[in-house]
DNA sequence: AGTATTCCTATTAAGTTGGTAGGAAGAGTG
DNA sequence: CACTCTTCCTACCAACTTAATAGGAATACT
């Protein structure tokens, strides 16, 4: 259950531009505002721009602008844009995982992950996270 | 939301440990049971065996068996004797993540989706996913 | 005592992820 | 057109994970 340095990225760049109001807001600020190194950001936003989430500028004035309203993305259309499926085992998607055997029942238990996590990233929009008293709709049940 | 192969190996030799009934069974036989890397398992088994959920005993007849009945041992569990923290974000514990500015909310997300993961796997014994036909008490309700 | 088998540990190679650097292409301005 | 700014793209380096190998330490049997 790791979440990577991209996906983490990712969703604070895609927070950053949606507190920008709709006007263009240039790489660098994104990158110096939530302390990412800027030529690895550059690298993610190309990734959120062809998966559709994001539209970009070149020139003086460029920059980069939701494609949807802020109310329309998910936490979970972000991640699925820079890391391919939501849930991967050994990089593998969960739901191909072949195992044998004594194994086979832990094919369930990574699709019940699955389920889990989609309940929780695919029902919290950008909206939702600039929101900040507001919590996302499931609460923390066990510690640790 | 990435499983590591470190996570996956030490679950499918535990459940063939478990199949074992409590007879000792030897590395090599799970490593080519469960088509894992005998090396890279053994340093596997050496994680659960200092995290209290397995026994070791060398010599002729030497082998590993569970050091708790197979219904006393959680998924959860072997996850976190094999991966530190359940869930990770950049390395770090969820919740010591440090947001700053608009991106604040996103602690809360992965908060959430650390409890949704703990409510799975700290629910699904070893028992639970040795009977085949039963799945784990999680519906999945969204696809992909 | 000796031998065979096994767990255990350290070292090394390959592959992926995180991060960096430089340049090419487009957009505006004079 | 020349110049500047910014996105976009490619190649490159560092660190970690995965994988494989070799040798040492403990146990059991003859």
């Amino acid at each position: 259950m790791y979440v990577s340095a991209r996906s983490d990225y990712a969703l604070r760049a895609m927070l950053a531009v949606a507190a920008g109001g709709g006007e263009l807001v240039k790489a660098a600020t994104l990158a110096n505002n939530q302390a990412i190194p800027l030529s690895f950001l550059q690298g993610i936003l190309v990734d959120l721009r062809r998966a559709g989430l994001l539209l970009s500028h070149r020139g003086t004035e460029g920059g980069y602008a939701l494609a949807r309203p802020a109310d329309e993305i998910t936490v979970g259309d972000v991640l699925r844009a820079v890391g391919g499926s939501l849930t991967t085992v050994r990089g593998l998607p969960a739901e191909r995982a072949g195992y044998q055997g004594v194994a086979s029942g832990l094919r369930d238990v990574w699709l019940a992950v699955h389920g889990a996590i989609a309940l929780v990233v695919d029902r919290t929009t950008l909206a939702d996270l600039l929101c900040v008293p507001r919590r996302p709709p499931v609460d923390d049940p066990l510690p640790s």
